[in-house]
RNA sequence: GGAGAGGUGGCCGAGCCAGGUUGAAGGCGCUCCCCUGCUAAGGGAGUAAGGAUGGAAACGUUCUUCGUGGGUUCAAAUCCCACCCUCUCCGCCA
C-alpha cells in the first residue's frame, strides 16, 4: 500500500508511480477521493463526540430526565449512521482506488518497459552449448524424470533422482551456512497459509490465479516462503535499535504457472514445484539501500562461486511488479539458448509491504514501517539446471563445483554406462 | 475427531454473571525527581497504540481499539452471533 500524503506532497514519490505507467487520472482521483474522505472522517468524528457526550449524560441522569435524554440520543443516532454510511462509501473508493497504485519506482530505476533494463555489471563469458541441453543432460545421467512426472502428478512435475538429489541438498545446506555466516537467522516456515496472510503479504488478489488453493481448509499452497517469512512479524512494533532482521527460509514452493503453456517446457526450467532459500529482510528506512545492495553482492557470490556466467540488470520501471521500488534480476547465461535467464533476484519494497503488515520499528526518533527486502539464495532446482550445462563435460560426465563438494561428497558423477 | 477452560495495556492480572463517572483497579517492569558515603531499601510523579485536526514547536482537541468481524442498545471489555487462536483431558498419529 502507498503513503497517500508522499504522493500529496512528494514530487519525486508521484513522479515514481508514475515511471511504473500509473495514470495522472488515477492518482488525481485517488487523492481526490482521499480529501473528501478525510472531510467526512472530521464530521463523523464531530458527531460521534457528541453522541458520545449525550450517552454519558444519560448515565449520570436523573431517572425522571432518562425518557427526554434517550428520545434525543436516538434521534442523534439515526443522523450519525446516515452520515457514516456516506463516509465508508468514500472509505471504499479510496480502498479501491489506493490498491490500484504501484509501489513508485526508485530514481535509480530506468524508466520504460520491459526492454528498457540497465545491465550492472556482467561476469564471466558466454560459453557453446554443452552436447546435450539441460533436459536431455538430467535424463541421460538419470537425475531428471519428467515422464514419470507427468504421469503421477501432471505437466510441469518431474522426480528428481540419485545423485542429483544429494547436489540439491548440498545447495541447501551450504548456501544456509553462508546466510547464518551473513547474521541470517534459518527459517523453515509453513508452506501452507491463510488467504489474510495472502493479502498482508501483496500476493492477493493480483497473484491468486499462481496460487494452489486447500479448499477444504481454506489454505493456500505458498508460492516462495516470502508470504510466511512476511508473516513473522505481521503487527509487531520492533525495537529499532535490533534492526535489520535478516531471515533464510528453507521452503517448496508451488507455483500454478498459469498462462504459461509452451513456455519453458523442457526439463525443471519451470515447474510447478521447487525448493528455493529465500533470504528476508526488515530493515530501517535509512539503511535499506544498503541491505538491498548487500542482497545483490550475496546472490552474485554464490552464482560465481558456482562458476556461473552472469549478468546482474536494473530491472525498468515498467516491469518492477507491484510491490517493488528497485530490483536487480542475476540472469545465468544459458549456453543451449544462447541467451541470460533469470536465475535469482532481489527486491526493496520501502515501506509498501510493511504498511499493511503493520510492522514498525519504535526508535529514539519516534515509531515509523520499515522496509522490507527479499532476494532469492538459491532457486535450487533452476541452479542445478545451469550447472548441468556449464559443469557437463565433453566425454558426458559431470564436475561438481567445487564449493559443494563438502556437502554431497562428489566430486566427479560418470555418465551412466 | 470428542469434552472443557480461556484470550484485557511492555508483562502479570482485576473487571464480564447484575451494560453507564472503566481507556480500563492492583502489581511488575520502565522513565524522571527526592532521599542515601556506594549499593540495597524507601518516598513522589509519569508510563498503550493508531488515525483525523489545530500549532513553528511544546502541546491541545477528537475518533477508534479490551483476539477478529458483525449485531443489540441512547450507551458494550461487559449481552448476542460467527470466526481465529491458546491451554487441559480423551482419542488418533509421523
Amino acid at each position: 500500500m502507498i503513503d497517500v500524503r508522499a504522493l500529496k506532497d512528494d514530487p519525486a514519490y508521484r513522479a515514481g508511480a508514475e515511471a511504473k505507467g500509473v495514470s495522472a487520472d488515477l492518482l488525481d482521483e485517488l487523492l481526490a477521493a482521499d480529501d473528501t474522505r478525510r472531510g467526512l472522517q472530521t464530521e463523523v468524528e464531530e458527531m460521534r463526540a457528541t453522541a458520545n457526550a449525550s450517552a454519558k449524560e444519560i448515565g449520570k441522569a436523573a431517572p425522571d430526565e432518562r425518557e427526554a435524554k434517550i428520545a434525543a440520543a436516538s434521534e442523534l443516532k439515526a443522523e450519525l449512521g446516515a452520515k457514516e454510511a456516506v463516509y465508508s462509501e468514500a472509505s471504499a473508493k479510496v480502498d479501491e482506488l489506493i490498491l490500484q497504485v504501484p509501489n513508485p519506482a526508485h530514481e535509480s530505476v530506468p524508466t520504460g518497459d520491459e526492454e528498457a533494463f540497465e545491465v550492472v555489471e556482467v561476469v564471466g563469458g558466454t560459453p557453446d552449448a554443452p552436447p546435450l541441453d539441460h533436459a536431455a543432460f538430467g535424463e541421460a545421467m538419470g537425475w531428471t524424470d519428467n515422464e514419470l512426472g507427468a504421469a503421477v502428478s501432471g505437466s510441469r512435475f518431474a522426480y528428481l533422482k540419485g545423485a542429483a538429489v544429494l547436489l540439491e541438498l548440498a545447495l541447501v545446506q551450504w548456501t544456509m551456512q553462508k546466510l547464518v555466516a551473513r547474521g541470517f537467522t534459518p527459517v523453515i516456515p509453513p508452506v501452507l497459509v491463510r488467504e489474510e496472510m495472502m493479502v498482508d503479504a501483496g500476493f492477493f488478489p493480483t497473484d491468486r490465479n499462481q496460487v494452489y488453493e486447500v479448499n477444504e481448509d481454506e489454505l493456500f499452497l505458498v508460492g516462495t516462503s516470502e508470504v510466511p517469512l512476511a508473516g513473522m512479524h505481521r503487527g509487531d512494533r520492533l525495537d529499532a535499535a535490533e534492526l535489520p532482521l535478516r531471515y533464510a527460509g528453507f521452503s517448496s514452493c508451488f507455483r500454478r504457472e498459469a498462462g504459461t503453456y509452451g513456455k519453458d517446457t523442457r526439463g525443471i526450467f519451470r515447474v510447478h514445484q521447487f525448493d528455493k532459500v529465500e533470504m528476508f529482510i526488515w530493515s530501517s528506512p535509512e539503511k535499506s539501500w544498503e541491505e538491498h545492495e548487500m542482497l545483490r553482492t550475496i546472490e552474485q557470490e554464490i552464482i560465481n562461486d558456482l562458476g556461473l556466467p552472469h549478468r546482474v540488470i536494473n530491472v525498468a520501471s515498467g516491469d518492477l511488479g507491484n510491490a517493488a521500488a528497485k530490483k536487480y534480476d542475476c540472469e545465468v547465461w544459458l549456453p543451449s539458448e544462447g541467451r541470460y535467464r533469470e536465475l535469482t533476484s532481489c527486491s526493496n519494497y520501502t515501506d509498501y509491504s510493511a504498511r499493511r503488515l503493520k510492522t514498525r520499528a519504535k526508535g529514539d526518533d519516534g515509531t515509523e514501517l520499515v522496509h522490507t527486502l527479499n532476494g532469492t539464495a538459491c532457486a535450487v532446482g533452476r541452479t542445478l539446471l545451469f550447472l548441468f550445462e556449464h559443469w557437463q563435460q565433453p566425454d558426458g560426465s559431470f564436475v561438481v563445483p567445487e564449493v559443494l563438494r563438502p556437502f554431497c561428497g562428489l566430486d566427479t558423477i560418470a555418465p551412466l554406462a
